[in-house]
DNA sequence: ACTATCGGGACCGCCCGTTAGT
DNA sequence: ACTAACGGGCGGTCCCGATAGT
């Protein structure tokens, strides 16, 4: 047995862990690296040895994040054959993820200012955002096809989706008690979905 | 006059723009209080003169553009008389907004993670949020009232609406070259508009 | 008067005064900012606004050195006038450094090794050396256009020169017990003087 | 044979020329264990393997150089059967070294500030310099045995001759552009030559 | 009102050396 | 003999804010 890789992988994920808690409670820069390495319970050799720096971190962050939420389309694409009940099952996640405060787009956009001084996060950093403009246009494109919604550039209204769904994250964290948020993106997907319908 | 009232005004605003400029070039975090006072020409004294903190000072920043926004929003009125001929409006306004692409938005979502601890300035931060979620929901309820929405809760309205607006300016900063986002600003208001018509 | 110009020029001098000291005894990386700040009796703050880092420190104790260099030279052109004579007495000077064990150039020799990988260090710390190369040389030159010395090239003589000074200060640093230094300097000069003779 | 003994030497070996390279690069406090490592090819369970830190390296470093050495010179004693002839060739040995700027008086000199605060290690640096004092020394004896060079001390002499070399070393490092070195080191040791001659 | 000087703390990155494991 | 993971600490830099002085 390979107890050098298990425990590896564990600190790994526990430093991971950290950063996660720590970036949601104080934001990307007030979160010191001595910090997640005491949540973590690790040290700062044992930080330095498994990434480069706190930035790197938090893009692995990110893609632990894509994973996730990868798995969650895949499963979205098992129940829904046709892509008008797919966006709609997209809208119930969405709606979902506002309730369990879900402050990771916060973390991100907070990130983005930093990210955009330098040329090579930026790319790593924008990723994410093509790769669901790219998925839910596709699905857009689909519906179109099919006849479900008025004919569009399908780039153009997966644009206007996803600005639905992250204006309303956003807000589920600026305001949680101030509206049932799961209710407000249900209908604003099915006004989205009415005004794209023929 | 009192000349020295003047000079202590104009520095305030130097300070004020130079924390502007700072803030969107670096991000909140990444502006320190020596670069403000720098760019503004100013010592560290009159900084600390005029103002508690660069907490106080991004308050203030928020404050005056408020008033900006203020002034567009009696602008709105004034051409426009009916509801949805001013959402209309508004939808121009914004898409013009992101072609000069406003770091307004990214700046204050930076912000938002640090207010988050300090109850006093969150209050005032997320008041300009309830300002114009307040705004565009009266501008709804009268659309609804008009006859010229189907009838809807016009909070949840309003906060779709703003999400668009939000999701947008994002996006648009995120991938500036991506798309022409006055464009899609438009169609996106039109599908609103459509689905919310009766 | 101005108290503020005055105390900023003492603090000035004790960290100056302070780096020296360290450097001396710990060398250029042996020595932290915060030992020297410490034996400066200054906090880390008064440093930095006077200093832009550690090797501008260092930079400026090369520039303190060079002046008071400057002076002595200055004092050997006023009691002797002819070139012989003042290279002789520059050897008497040489001398008595390494008496007072002189760990400057010990110090300057451990800090080329820096400033080679940064350009603009590596001119300022070449600086000095042409300084005295050309010092030499002129003397030199001046020796040979009297006819003291035989023809040569004084930019040759010189480096000759100057080696012998500074392996005789290395040496010193190295084994201050194991001769009478300055004896030895002065056969040496004797020597080359002898040997550059007619 | 013993292939572990084999294959530990070798790995040794490794380290050392690694190390080399490093510290002539990147000077003595610029160079860490990790990049030894990492230039050998090595972990750095195996540097402590054999080593037992950065210092210890340096003197086996040390001793490798010095053998090379005792074998220059073992050659030079070959050919060459009178003092005055062998002092010639050692000015041609040390001439064609500046051509090859070696940094290895260099590493040396950056090392000697760390050495002198610790005694064991003090002794060690020193030998080098006292085991070629001796040599020099010894050839400078000879001459005045001889009537090749005018009586004096031995040990002065010698100190005078390294003190040309070591400072001229110097100086080809510090300019290497500056001049011929190697023409410079033989005037040199002409003019030393010529001043020690009857 | 405004400046120059200063205090002290915190952050990120790195380094040296050790230990558990192969 | 050698590897990979890790511990703990230091290093330079910078930052926020305060104070002495103009």
């Amino acid at each position: 047995v390979n107890k050098h890789q298990q425990r590896s992988e564990a600190t790994r994920s526990r430093i991971l862990d950290a950063a996660e808690q720590c970036f949601a409670q104080n934001g990307y820069d007030g979160t010191g690296v001595a910090l997640i390495c005491q949540t973590a319970g690790v040290s700062k050799g044992a930080f330095y040895h498994h990434f480069e720096g706190k930035q790197v971190v938090f893009l692995a962050l990110l893609n632990r994040w894509l994973s996730t939420m990868d798995t969650q389309i895949q499963t979205l694409g098992v129940n829904q054959t046709n892509p008008v009940g797919r966006l709609a099952a997209a809208s119930r996640i969405v709606g979902q993820l506002s309730q369990v405060p879900n402050e990771q787009l916060l973390i991100y956009l907070a990130y983005l200012n930093k990210a955009a001084r330098d040329p090579k996060a930026w790319q790593a950093t924008k990723e994410p955002y093509y790769r669901y403009q790219a998925f839910v246009r596709d699905l857009v494109h689909d519906g179109i096809e099919e006849g479900a919604f008025h004919p569009a550039n399908p780039a153009t209204i997966s644009r206007i989706v996803i600005a639905l769904v992250m204006g309303l994250l956003i807000q589920g964290y600026l305001d949680p008690e101030g509206a049932d948020w799961e209710k407000v993106t249900d209908q604003g997907f099915n006004i989205l979905l009415k005004g794209m319908g023929r």
